[in-house]
DNA sequence: TTAATTTGCTAACGAACGTTAGGTTGTTTA
DNA sequence: TAAACAACCTAACGTTCGTTAGCAAATTAA
C-alpha cells in the first residue's frame, strides 16, 4: 500500500477514501479482467464461422484485452491466488467458463474435421498458456504489434512449426 | 517463515540452524531448478540429430524436471522475481541462456527446411509458455503421465491443431 | 455564500514478519 | 566417558504491513 500511494503521490492512509481494503483492489483488478475477457471472446462469437477462423478470432481478442491492460494482466495472471474466499472459488468458476468457450471451439474443429489432437483438455491449456505467457514479454513498444502476436500465435498453434509441404 | 516451520513441524526460529536467510532458500530453488533444466537439456543434446528430433527431446527433458519437482517448479516459475540483486540479473542471464538452447534448435530447423516460423524468437516464448504452463494443471496422479505430456505437446508444436491432409 | 462531501493529511494501532540471542537437548566424535 | 557439535527451543527484537481515527483542506452542491 505504502509502494502504490507513493506512485499515486499520496499517503498509504489516503487510499483508504476510495477502497475498503487492499484485497479490494486485487478483486476489482482480477473480475474487472475477468468481464474485459468475457466481453471480448463474446463480441467475436460466431457459431456460424468454421472452428478455425472462430479460434483465430478468440486468440486475436485475448490478445486485445492482454495487451490494452499490461500491468492489469500482470496482477490478474500472477496474483489471483491470493483471492480470498468466496471469491478464490468464484474466481476458478469464471475461469472454467472462460476456458470452455475454448473447449467448445476445440470439439467443434475436432467434429468437422478440421482439427486433430490427442486431448482436447491439454490443447485448450496449451493454447490458453501461449496466450497468457504474452503477458511476461509484450512491450507497447516492442517489435510485434498485438495483431501480429495474435496473428502469429494461431499460425504457430493451428499449422505447428513444421513446414507444410502442400 | 512460520508457515514453512509448521509444515516442517519445528519453530520458524530453528529453521536459522541450517540456513542463512529467506532470500537464500529462494535462491537455493531457483538456482538449483535451473541446473537441473541446464543439466537435462545437455543430456539430450544431440548434434547430430534434426531439428524435429532436437526439439522434441528438448521439450521432453524440460517436461521431465517439471514433473519431477512440481513444487519446486512453482516456485521457481512463480517467485523468482523476488530474488534480490545480484541474483536477480544472474538469474535473468541464465533464463536467456537456456532460452537460446531452444533458439538455435528453431534456427536449425529453419535453416534445414524442416521449420516454418515467422518470428524465431516469438516460436521459442511460445513453446517456453506451453511447457512452463505445466506446473498449473499437472497432477503426480492425474490422467496424464509426463511422456504423454511431452509427446502431446511435442505434436501440437510441432504439427499444430489442423489435420494434416497427407 | 454556506453546508455537505470528498480527499488527503498525520499519527498512530495491532498484527505479522524475518531474524537474533541465549539456552537446552540430542547426537557425534575423540 | 566427556567434549564438541548440531538441532531445536523460548523469548524476544525491530521492521514492515494493512488499516483506523481524527482532523484539515479542497471541492462540490444547494
Amino acid at each position: 500500500m505504502r509502494d502504490l500511494a507513493n506512485a499515486l503521490g499520496i499517503e498509504a492512509a489516503s487510499i483508504y477514501s476510495h477502497i475498503r481494503s487492499k484485497e479490494e483492489i486485487l478483486q476489482r483488478v482480477c473480475f474487472r479482467m475477468a468481464d474485459e475477457f468475457f466481453g471480448a471472446i463474446e463480441a467475436v462469437k460466431d457459431n456460424d464461422a468454421n472452428a478455425t477462423e472462430q479460434l483465430k478470432r478468440a486468440i486475436s481478442a485475448h490478445v486485445q484485452v492482454l495487451t490494452r491492460n499490461t500491468e492489469a494482466s500482470a496482477v490478474f495472471l500472477q496474483e489471483w491466488r491470493h483471492l480470498s474466499e468466496p471469491y478464490h472459488t468464484e474466481f476458478l468458476a469464471l475461469r472454467d467458463r472462460y476456458e470452455n468457450y475454448f473447449r467448445e471451439i476445440i470439439r467443434q474443429g475436432i467434429a468437422s474435421g478440421e482439427f486433430q489432437v490427442p486431448d482436447e483438455k491439454f490443447a485448450v491449456l496449451t493454447i490458453l498458456s501461449g496466450l497468457n505467457w504474452i503477458h511476461t514479454w509484450y512491450k507497447p513498444d516492442g517489435k510485434m504489434k498485438p495483431a501480429e502476436i495474435a496473428e502469429n500465435l494461431s499460425a504457430m498453434l493451428l499449422n505447428g512449426l513444421k513446414t507444410n509441404l502442400n
